[in-house]
DNA sequence: CCAAACATTTACTGATCGGTTCACCTTGTG
DNA sequence: CACAAGGTGAACCGATCAGTAAATGTTTGG
């Protein structure tokens, strides 16, 4: 298999995934909706877990390539970014077959802690925490490990409501709360 | 089936479905771990689905409960409550099993918007959100609605990431944020 | 032009899925 | 005692699960 057949395989599988969840999708349905023969999958993965890893790895590339660029775009100074970041997730809640969180549903179907997916899962809200921290730090925060860790909650709950209820009404919610948090940092002396 | 037969099943399916998962729990495991038969389990409900749906009643009931009387015994007036429903998490985040919310995992496996088990899981977090305003407008807050909404997506947020991350620090993270949406309600005149 | 190397389809494995059927066993009640 | 009611375990259904093997192209190199 070539490299870009391997890439058009873990795509396709990230999209299956995403859409119909990790136990529900069979590797008999993945090989028809992706192109790629079961003997040609295996070639490349010695189980479903390892494929289920790459694709984790992808979507952690490519969701958070999208976040920083997107905030970038939205925001040109460190604090605006750290709203802004609630206005780019109001984007994705609004695109067609938005699903959650791709790493919430893995930890919810690989329950245990050690787990190698709940284990990546884990790596990935860390990596977005250290982005969240860095910036509130860039923008003068006064505990920028506080803010930044705030943040993140606020972004976690927000994704998992935006799945469940209202996702315009929720995006607006957790910005008015990122708003309050990030005020709290920068006192009007 | 006797009703407390029924009761032991829907118990026991609760507990077999939070820690291992809908679809990684088969119907056979489940008659041996609950101590039903199948064919017993099968005369109460049509499906499987039926089964989830009635665990998923008994879960919002339980939670909920446990919810509202842990927040009063913590505190004994509204603002205080607020603040206490974090505290009252951080005790179930670091209770043996605990993993993660019920609901998130249940619409993490069924993410039609409009299957019933998506369906229950969205009306259990508008009855959330419905006692958090409550709340807030008992504490006499500026704007009871918004800082209801605020602290169910505070809540949501921590309860996802303390199955992934430290547990503690989560739910310290989640009262820190808790408290200052609190205190936006109640400017110091 | 032929053969080695690779990819694909098809069929298969044993296990398990949700759900059904059946023969049996234990109750409490008349 | 007889007889339902309510339960049991085990066998069974067709479908699907993750994973494998073999046969059949299809490409490539000498």
């Amino acid at each position: 298999m070539s490299a870009s057949k391997r890439d058009e395989l873990v795509q396709g599988a990230l999209r299956a995934f995403y859409a119909g969840g990790f136990h529900a999708i069979g590797m008999d349905r993945l090989a028809k909706e992706t192109g790629v023969s079961k003997t040609a999958i295996y070639k490349h993965f010695r189980t479903k877990e390892e494929l289920i890893l790459a694709t984790l790895r992808l979507r952690d590339e490519q969701f958070r390539n999208w976040l920083y660029r997107r905030v970038e775009a939205l925001a040109d100074n460190p604090r605006d970014q750290l709203l802004a970041i609630f206005d780019a997730l109001e984007e994705w809640f609004l695109e067609d077959g938005f699903k959650s969180c791709m790493f919430v549903k893995a930890s919810s179907e690989y329950l245990d802690r050690d787990d190698p997916i709940h284990v990546i899962s884990a790596e990935h809200k860390r990596m977005l925490r250290s982005y969240f921290v860095e910036l509130a730090r860039r923008a003068g925060a006064q505990e920028p490990d506080e803010l930044g860790k705030q943040i993140l909650v606020i972004k976690e709950g927000a994704i998992v409501l935006a799945h469940l209820l209202d996702p315009a009404e929720i995006a607006a919610d957790a910005r008015a709360t990122a708003r309050i948090v990030i005020g709290s940092q920068f006192p009007k002396t």
